[in-house]
DNA sequence: TAGATTGTTAATCGATTAACAATC
DNA sequence: TAGATTGTTAATCGATTAACAATC
């Protein structure tokens, strides 16, 4: 079991983590201890190889003759992925979206802190909603200076999406998870993740149109 | 402007033509006629190569010394897409996400024809949500025998997952867009486009830590 | 015709797979 | 030690970019 070196992880790679992460999981809640890259490829429908060379940008977390501990790699992995980095997000637009992304076990599962919520609807400004707490966007600035937030899920109307990226920059923030479907322009200042869902549709109608019987993961 | 031919199609190639078809709409928006690869990658960030070879696995869509036609271009990704192909979809789960779903233009702007949503809590079933009736489960053989839907949009909790989706290619489901998290075994049944969210939550952490200021799309 | 820009071939680059020596 | 399986190098495959002849 080597430790780090780190050589330039593409992109495709990059991608592939927490699928991995995801996978390993499975297995610690099933109690398997202990993995070959063989059998994990045949789990997992990719080749052993590149299981190996994908783990291998990061470190060598396996043991020769006897494959990986499952327990070992999968907190390799979430170091990795940050999972333990206590990182802290709020959610703009408490809409349809805004609670279902709040709602569901997407940030606690990751080791992401969900903090509050952002809105400008009156009726819901200073309620709760999933138990946390909906702010008025005009506050945003204050309770942004007052608490540590490194990511922030733009659930917004397209119409504002520009001008609240820019805030948001200007605040500092990290990262931003973009749900609006307009391409935002805060390069090199902000980590931008777009999530274009209106694009996968289209790729599904393609599939069926093409009659392809296939099962393809976003991102791949 | 030569005519199909149609060679393999690679991922990537699929995977991006939604965008060339936003930013194809963007431009017909903004009453532009007519662009070149040129002008168009640096719009895209993209290289004017890839533009040409993209599009040239469809045909010849340009003219030289003119560039392309956008509507006449726009119109031909459109096609390619299945945007004429009037495909119909149902919602199944109208929790959050499942309204965030049918609210948004996301199937109207794609020319995909929302019909209903399905549940089975009582206190929405038979009722309307956004002008969209909803039916209750127990009835989705029912409907899906008396109604041509291509799609559905797998929209439920993890638990009961895989079970709707086994029910679903029962009933001769083309395509299910599926936002569970658990990857469905439909394989050579049923084409599947699984929407990992959480994964894109995680390679945002991991761009975070590593300090990227970029701008990812998903699927890239 | 001269200029522009495509369609397409060839060159490069990168990612995946195969193979095997290292080693537990 | 013998067997298994990794880590890693080399071979293959595919996708992107560059270049340019074709042509509008």
């Amino acid at each position: 079991m080597q430790e780090p070196k780190q050589i330039r992880v593409s992109n495709a790679v990059r991608n592939r983590l927490p699928r991995y992460f995801r996978y390993l999981r499975g297995l610690l809640d099933q109690n398997i201890l202990r993995i070959s890259s063989f059998e994990l490829s045949r789990l997992m429908n990719v080749t052993a190889s590149q299981i190996r060379q994908d783990l291998n940008c990061f470190g060598g977390f396996g043991q020769q003759g006897y494959g990986y501990n499952v327990k070992y790699l999968y907190g390799k992995i979430a170091d990795i992925l940050g999972v333990n980095e206590a990182y802290t997000a709020i959610i703009i637009g408490a809409g349809n979206l805004g609670r279902a992304l709040s709602a569901a076990s997407t940030f606690t599962n990751r080791g992401v802190i969900l903090k509050a919520m952002f809105d400008v609807d009156e009726n819901i400004v200073e309620k709760d909603i999933n138990s946390l707490h909906v702010y008025h966007m005009d506050s945003l600035e204050e309770y942004m200076n007052e608490n540590r937030v490194d990511i922030a899920v733009l659930a917004v109307p397209k119409e504002v999406a520009a001008k609240t990226g820019e805030r948001l920059a200007a605040c500092g923030i990290k990262g931003i998870w973009n749900f609006t479907g307009i391409e935002l322009s805060l390069e090199n200042r902000v980590t931008v993740q777009n999530v274009h869902l209106g694009d996968r549709l289209m790729t599904l109608c393609y599939e069926i149109k093409n009659n392809n019987k296939s099962n393809k993961d976003d991102m791949q």
